[in-house]
DNA sequence: TTGTAGGCGTTATCAA
DNA sequence: TTGATAACGCCTACAA
């Protein structure tokens, strides 16, 4: 129970703790042989100067925070993976923090980091897009953000998207050439920035093709699996889709349940299409196409762009709004049976 | 660039800087009016204590570090998903890890944090343990740790791990009872923990049921997608196996890219077991027979150990080592044809 | 090259 | 109930 501090460490060797200190930094006011003599005890009585202490002096904590709604999705721990290894080579601590999807938490999270907890913010908003004037209220300078994927439209702050607009037109439209008519678009908050361009693109890609846009085919799906496997299986039933495009990958799962308990075949049956970052997407059965987001990429891009700024590099206007480009990887699930 | 701190916000309100600290903690000695008002103002002003001034203080973090392997795994993205929720109710903060199997760097992490950065850590160790011993300097009154998964035998700290040994051994069985003779065990690191649990079980399931051990079937596999692809081609090819027992999740992939590549046929010519995460196996072409560990429910367990800890609890020795049960999932992979 | 001293923003102790 | 003051451990002018 014996806390080793500077203090201490330099009664031991006889030297002042700012000596000590100098040591750990990189100073060049030291000789080297002290240096040495002092990084060799501190060593052996296992010192590191204080985290908090250090931080509080020089007001800044290497640590960024990555907020996120959620955790069970491949394309947000992708994100993390991203992030972690950039902040990693710079020397920069990443703390998680899961929204849930609630605004509530989100707000509470970035009051909670704002205190020089953290130096930064990676985040992805949560779905409901109301009240969120309070990121406005953000002082920028002290604490700077990077969104990514899911943006608010009306708060300026950097900004790292991908081509979600095209990729949705295009998946539709790839659908409709593969003879589909009655595509559905399933969506779980379409108010929202990713199921709103998204649902853009499906829908210019459909009058392009001059299909009626039925509004029984955009379904409101939830967070909660059983409750889509509900939603689901009663969109296929009624609307008889013959083709989906499915705006989060845990719709297009929920799709392959519900298609395997109604007996519906893929791609027989029914064609889809769904933005996934699986990467096995491949092995499933049938393989399943999807819009793939570069979401290692996107993690490192934004973490990339958020040092820069804390380093005190200017961020200029062309990175501001950053759009990364996704890849349709045409697979089984939507092409003739 | 204008920051709010405790004094400036006591001036505004014409108090002493002990009274608005007072505000914001459980303090009975103020009245209620005041502490209103005080809030009141915070609120108004944005302030908010600074974490570093009140860690250096109380000498604690409200923060716990979660170290693992790697990232792109199921089964960790889980156990993040269950420390995060626990962490989360008690007002706990987490930074993460990834040592990407490398022990210097976990090394090198365990000491960053060694200094009040966090209050405690949740790790499931690299797979190198040749030199673990840095773990045992570690006071653990001052910084506890609970080993979840990748375990260090040797270092006498919480642990909470599957029935890996139980889990392989059946998996093996069942393997065997479908008619598999040659039956392959996928490894990265047989000399780890997990590694060399799950192997001793492979091979007792075996002498049980007199099949000899065959040294060729034991394959040794890496962390790159790539060379494993060459690997379990060759082991397919050259060995023949009619039943695999993979070790970790990302081999079961790689086998399904094999046996496309090589046309063999899951289950007919080679049957699979695969210890995963993964929950959509399900989905899978065909669907595979998973080893599925409660991951989500580890890393709570984990937390909540350690909160245990944190929150002064002692903890008895039946909390030393928990062994949580793993499900052994009976898909087509490993069926009759 | 090394030492001295002041302050980073809080909270706890003690006095008023 | 409130206020003054001394830590918490460190870093950086400035002095020696």
């Amino acid at each position: 129970m014996f806390s080793m501090d500077i203090i201490k460490l330099a009664e031991v060797l006889n030297l002042s703790k700012s000596t000590v200190s100098r040591a750990f930094r990189d100073s060049s006011d030291i000789s080297a042989e002290t240096k040495q003599r002092i990084l060799a005890k501190a060593r052996e009585l296992n010192y590191h100067p204080n985290h908090y202490a250090s931080n509080m002096r020089e007001q800044k904590s290497m640590t960024i925070a990555v907020v996120v709604p959620e955790l069970a999705n491949n394309y947000f721990t992708q994100i993390i993976q991203g992030v972690e290894k950039v902040a990693k080579t710079s020397g920069y601590h990443i703390l998680i923090y899961v929204t849930d999807d609630d605004i509530a938490r989100e707000q509470e999270f970035i009051r909670g980091v704002s205190n020089g907890r953290v130096d930064g913010i990676v985040m992805s908003v949560s779905g409901e897009s109301k009240d969120h004037s309070y990121l406005a209220h953000v002082d920028v300078d002290r604490l700077p953000i990077v969104l990514f994927d899911r943006i608010y439209d009306d708060i300026d702050l950097p900004k790292i998207v991908t081509d979600d607009y095209d990729s949705s037109f295009r998946s539709t439209e790839h659908l409709i050439q593969q003879g589909c008519s009655r595509i559905a678009y399933l969506v779980v908050n379409k108010e929202q920035s990713i199921g709103k361009v998204r649902m853009q693109g499906y829908m210019d890609a459909l009058r392009k093709y001059r299909i009626p846009l039925r509004k029984r085919l955009i379904v409101d799906c939830t967070n909660s699996y059983d409750e889509n496997a509900g939603i689901i299986e009663n969109a296929i039933q009624k609307q008889r889709p013959d083709g989906i495009l499915a705006s989060v990958e845990r719709l297009a799962f929920s799709t392959y349940y519900a298609c395997g308990k109604l007996s519906v075949r893929i791609p027989d049956d029914l064609k889809i299409v769904a933005f996934s970052s699986l990467e096995i997407a491949s092995l499933l059965s049938p393989a399943l196409t999807t819009v793939t987001q570069p979401a290692i990429q996107i993690g490192e891009r934004a973490a990339a762009l958020l040092l820069k700024k804390l380093q005190g590099t200017p961020i200029d206007d062309t990175e501001r709004l950053i759009t990364m480009e996704s890849e349709l990887v045409i697979r089984a699930s939507s092409l003739p049976a």
